[in-house]
DNA sequence: CTCAAATCGAAACGCTTCGTTTCGTATGTT
DNA sequence: AACATACGAAACGAAGCGTTTCGATTTGAG
């Protein structure tokens, strides 16, 4: 079993401490990378060279460079995205995907989108998204559901995970086939007629 | 300008014409490589030895790898995802969604989300993917849909493209993101579910 | 029949990145 | 002082990149 890397704080009591300003440096050096080249093209030769690190760093606390993109990538938006919260459910809703749009169609969206697809081909990548940034928004998301059911705005047959894919599902689809544009019209539309469905 | 590559028959006059045994042998080993890697770990070198042809025939009419793959892709589901048409338009969409999840949930959709994924660096791709595949399936859906409104069926404010994204939107985003199974009973819940938004 | 044109597969080119290893140095605990 | 671990620098062989060169092949045009 291989030990754990990433975030794996280091509790070992002796040796040299893990250097923080070392970690620091790498995840900003990415982020300030992927503003400019896609995940694809960035290298972890790149990155140390940017963060001014021995690529042996890198390869010591990161499994991938799709990881070391995910930790910079969280590091950046982990505050962002807050749920709002207004008198119904499906106001709430409906607020919160207007800012999923606003936030998806800019340079976030095109990282998020990069990153999703280098999980294609590493699920330890799409796993460490998933768990660390869609889930525990999703679970904000099915408290603002189970509370629409509660209250009997939405009908009581409505399933959260289900809900909740036909609400966001179509914009990560635009996102990623980019077949029509992702933008506020788009998100007032969907927020409309997707929220239909859950209605009693 | 270049010279328009890969499905461009060649149509010149004289020289020696293309060898369409190349071409064939060429898709068909893209396509026998994609049941074991993943279109990350394919190399344009590794298709030429496993077709028996130059790695120069495949530059020659290809301008990336990925293009080799939507190409060998096509080549094999082109005919495939035929549209049933039943009595309501709602009825065929619900089968359509039911066959397109059982497709999708198979060896055809790790190669889709793999395609969509390359597609995220590489515009041409993604745009060959949705031109030839999606855009084409994605107008017999809009005629159903269309019909369905002319019916009465649906609501005459339905807009067919965003109804469309409702519908397969959650499909492609349990494909690529993973979160959930993509499986039959999936197919079911979302078609009854995201079906209602449309009613009249 | 000869020539021109375009194809083919094979081989080699220089270049880049990969992930690993080695090395000497630095910085902690015991 | 001894030990353990992290650090950055440098070099490694392997692999794929995209291109070029080569001689041989296969067609149509003159």
């Amino acid at each position: 079993m291989p030990r754990q890397k990433s975030s794996a704080k280091s509790n070992q009591l002796v040796g040299r401490p893990r250097c923080l300003d070392s970690e620091q440096a790498i995840l900003a050096a990415t982020w300030r990378l992927l503003q400019t080249y896609s995940v694809r093209k960035l290298s972890i030769e790149a990155i140390a060279r940017e963060a001014g690190v021995g690529k042996t760093t890198i390869y010591r606390w990161w499994n991938s460079k799709a990881a070391v993109v995910v930790d910079a990538f969280l590091a950046q938006v982990e505050a962002s995205l807050p749920f709002p919260n207004t008198e119904t459910a499906a106001e709430s809703l409906r607020l919160q995907m207007q800012q999923v749009v606003n936030v998806l169609s800019g340079d976030v969206g095109r990282i998020v989108a990069q990153i999703i697809a280098e999980g294609q081909c590493d699920s330890e990548a799409l796993d460490s998204f998933r768990d660390r940034f869609l889930n525990p928004r999703r679970e904000a998301a099915r408290q603002v559901i189970l509370q629409g059911i509660k209250s009997s705005e939405f009908a009581p047959t409505v399933d959260p995970d289900l809900a909740m894919d036909i609400l966001y599902g179509p914009i990560y689809y635009r996102l990623l086939v980019k077949h029509l544009p992702l933008d506020a019209a788009f998100a007032t539309a969907l927020s409309q007629q997707a929220l239909k469905s859950l209605l009693k």
